[in-house]
DNA sequence: GTCTATATAGTGATAGAC
DNA sequence: GTCTATCACTATATAGAC
């Protein structure tokens, strides 16, 4: 209903670029309004408090993240294919939103109240349990039909997970390192791709 | 030659701590001397800064990783084995050093001019990439000889590098999220390293 | 070496003019 | 809606007493 001005729109993409880049403390709402181009106070005449601000875009980001999971298992394909598609489809998305493992997890780690509200969230919404749930059957289907090799479902999740995001939290330093240009970068990322579906693959290999 | 007083002590382990587990910016000369039983003017007594503080301590736990790198490769195993043997010495230095790789990364991705710092030490200290030639080697040597499948060194170590860290980068998350006593926690880490040796060892398979 | 007191600068946030 | 001015607060850092 409250239709965003330029203005507002404006701040919100300062705001997303620095805290993402330089995490909540390292970001000032002086600096957010420099960046976009107008006076501090209006950065507190919108969204009242910096915290404020941060969390709109914070949850907006973890929605999407949390969105990107919910994509289901496309269908014609066995499991082997479906997996190598799906870990495709979440690898491109973080891709596209580079920063964002980062700036999650920083946020997560250093502030305890965050984490808190974030866990609070995880465990009180029948939703996360569900989409996992549904993950492990499969699995465990897969394993008894004798498939993929036993292996347990969190071990997986969290194999996909720490060859994805690493990626990209490494990334900046990576980058800097051995002096990549986007091509360069593009190429990195394509490599690490394939080898993230290599490795899972050959792990589940039976 | 400048032997530490037990204040001038304190107030590094006080430092370390709150850094390891805040982070730089969260962290105040207040806080550490509040931490360290003394006050506030001391810290800046004995290191001026808190930029130097926090170098000190970032050096030398930088330094410690890195020695943790220079153990070479015991002797009268297969190549195999003998991987197996550094994963699992890497993995337990880092799970001694829980929140090492969080702070480290945390710092080298928020603030640009350590991150700048960080590289060129990489780039300009030949004892880094004589390392890795050393490792490199190993790993080619191994290839052509059939023993193991064919693959990048640097992907090879990406891989267990992300594996690693991303337990422990995670685990503030991942105890708070499950409720993990002292005791759970340290089963989960030993089922995540048992894993990660299997992953990996999959993957090298010819 | 350790303290109190304070200088200086920056922060988030609000009041009020236009 | 956007600005200037300003407040209250906290931070780092230093001066100076003991």
């Amino acid at each position: 209903m409250n239709r965003n001005t330029p203005k507002e729109e404006l701040i919100l993409q300062a705001a997303e670029a620095l805290f993402l880049t330089k995490g909540y403390t390292n970001t000032s709402t002086t600096e957010i309004a420099r960046k976009a181009g107008c006076n501090q106070a209006l950065v507190h005449y919108y969204f009242r408090t910096k915290e404020n601000l941060f969390q709109q875009i914070f949850i907006k980001k973890l929605m999407s993240l949390f969105a990107e999971f919910m994509k289901t298992r496309p269908a014609g394909m066995d499991f082997t294919e479906s997996l190598r598609e799906r870990m495709g489809m979440y690898f491109d998305f973080i891709e596209a939103n580079k920063q964002l493992p980062f700036m999650v997890i920083n946020e997560l780690v250093t502030n305890s109240e965050r984490r808190q509200a974030f866990c609070e969230e995880l465990r009180t919404n029948p939703m996360y349990m569900q989409l996992y749930r549904q993950f492990d059957n499969e699995i465990r289907q897969e394993v008894v039909a004798g498939h993929i090799c036993p292996i347990d479902t969190a071990d997986l999740y969290m194999d996909i997970f720490s060859l994805t995001i690493c990626t990209f939290i490494t990334l900046p330093i990576y980058r800097l390192l051995f002096q990549l240009d986007s091509e360069a970068e593009r190429q990195y990322i394509r490599r690490r791709k394939e080898e993230l579906t290599t490795t899972i693959l050959k792990r589940l290999r039976p």
